[in-house]
DNA sequence: ATATATACATAATTTACTTATGCATAAATA
DNA sequence: TATTTATGCATAAGTAAATTATGTATATAT
C-alpha cells in the first residue's frame, strides 16, 4: 500500500472484503484487482500485503490452498467461518469510521 | 485518539479541520470538541494530541499563543498561512481516500 | 478528604506500514 | 540473444503514528 497515510489500518478490512466477494484469491491477484478497482489510486505493496495475509491465516480468518499454474506457485487464500464474521465486524467499523469523519469534516460541522 | 485502527493518519487532518472552523483552540478543548460532535465516538488522546500539534508548529502550519486563564495555562493553537493551504490539501485527500474505501467495499464493487 | 475535571507534557511500547532486497519462472522487447 | 517486465512469493530494516503509562499542577465537586 502506497499512497495517502490514511490507508493505514484499512488493509485487512480490503483484503476480507475481497476475499467475501470472490471466495478465493491468491495475493498477487488482490493487489490486481485493487488496482482496477481503484483506478491505480491504491497501490497493495507485497511488503504490507504478504504480512497481513500470514496474520490474518495466523489468527483463523484465512484458509489457505497451495496451487501450482504455468509452473509458478498460487497460494490461494479464502475466509474461514470466523473470517466471514470478521468480514462484517470490519466492515461496519469502516462505515463507522466514514460516518464519523464526515461529521468532523463536513464544513461547518453538523451539529453546530 | 483510541477506537478503531482506522483513525491512524486521520488526527492531523481532524485538527486542522477544528482550527480551520474554530480560528484559535487549544488543546483540551479540541478533544472536549471533538467528543461532542461524534457523540464520544472518538476520544483523541492526549498522548496522540500533544505530539501531533508539536509537529504542527515544528512544520510552520500552527502559531502558538500562551494565556493564562483561571490561573491554569492554555497553549492557543491557530492555522498559519501555509497551515490553511494544507488543510485544504488534507481534506481533499481524506475525501477522496473516503471515495476509493467506498468503490472497494461498495456491495458488489463498483466496476463489475 | 478524595475524586474528577481541567491543562499541559513525555517516555516506552506497539502496530502497521514503506523501502529494500531476495528467489524463481514466463513473456515481452531491444 | 540479452534484458527488461510481469508474475508470484517472502522477509528484514527502518519509520510513522498511534496507545499506554506516567508525571506535574490547579480547580471543583462529592
Amino acid at each position: 500500500m502506497s499512497n495517502s497515510k490514511l490507508y493505514k489500518g484499512s488493509l485487512t478490512t480490503i483484503i476480507l472484503k475481497l476475499l467475501n466477494e470472490s471466495d478465493k484469491m491468491y495475493g498477487y491477484e488482490m493487489t490486481q484487482k485493487v488496482k482496477q478497482i481503484t483506478k491505480g489510486e491504491l497501490n497493495i505493496t507485497e511488503g504490507a500485503l504478504y504480512p497481513a495475509l500470514h496474520k490474518l491465516e495466523a489468527e483463523g480468518l484465512l484458509d489457505v490452498e497451495v496451487q501450482k499454474v504455468d509452473n509458478r506457485l498460487r497460494k490461494y487464500y479464502k475466509l474461514t467461518e470466523s473470517g466471514v464474521k470478521e468480514t462484517t465486524n470490519k466492515l461496519s467499523e469502516l462505515e463507522n469510521y466514514i460516518k464519523t469523519m464526515q461529521a468532523l469534516v463536513s464544513p461547518k460541522f453538523s451539529l453546530e
